[in-house]
DNA sequence: GCCAACGTTGGC
DNA sequence: GCCAACGTTGGC
């Protein structure tokens, strides 16, 4: 079993968007980075752990517990002419952009980002780090049951 | 809106 | 294969 961590833009899909999805799960449009492809398309199974991620925000921070719902599949969005995230060199013999479905398994308080920063059990998570910018990146075993213990959630598979 | 950092593109 | 130019991310 493995950690994920997911950015995503409340103003797209926020954590209460994906509560008020059916099943509580929403498929992870609109990552057009390869190395965030590769590891849904790759490394990702069906229960791996979640941290939601809010991006882009007044707050940004982790907001809730989730887990990998679905194995890798086309992201359709790239084949909507009218989706920003479409991509005309991708066809659908030959997709470039996979995604996967994502359970919210629960929503928690906003551990933010300056309080992620401040831990010092964090400093060594991939998305603390200067300059990234991977809207998904691989969570140590240690740092992901640090927060959910953190966090209080129950969610501490 | 600014800008640092990084990824991608394309000419050579 | 190099690298400059450009585009994007995302915190502030």
């Amino acid at each position: 079993m493995n950690y994920w961590l997911m950015k995503s833009e409340p103003d797209d899909v926020s954590v209460d968007d994906a509560l008020a999805a059916p099943k509580h799960t929403v498929p992870w449009t609109g990552v057009r980075n390869y190395q965030a492809r590769n590891f849904m398309r790759d490394q990702m199974r069906v229960g791996d752990g979640v941290l939601f991620y809010h991006s882009s925000c007044p707050e940004p921070g982790i907001v809730g517990i989730a887990k990998v719902a679905s194995t890798a599949y086309p992201d359709p969005t790239q084949f909507e002419k009218k989706s920003p995230y479409y991509d005309a060199a991708s066809k659908p013999e030959e997709p470039r952009w996979s995604l996967v479905d994502v359970q919210v398994v629960e929503k928690t308080r906003n551990f933010t980002l300056p309080e992620m920063r401040e831990d010092p059990e964090l400093a060594e998570m991939l998305v603390l780090k200067k300059g990234n910018r991977l809207s998904i990146t691989p969570v140590d075993p240690k740092h992901w049951r640090h927060i959910v213990k953190k966090l209080g959630a129950k969610a501490a598979a």
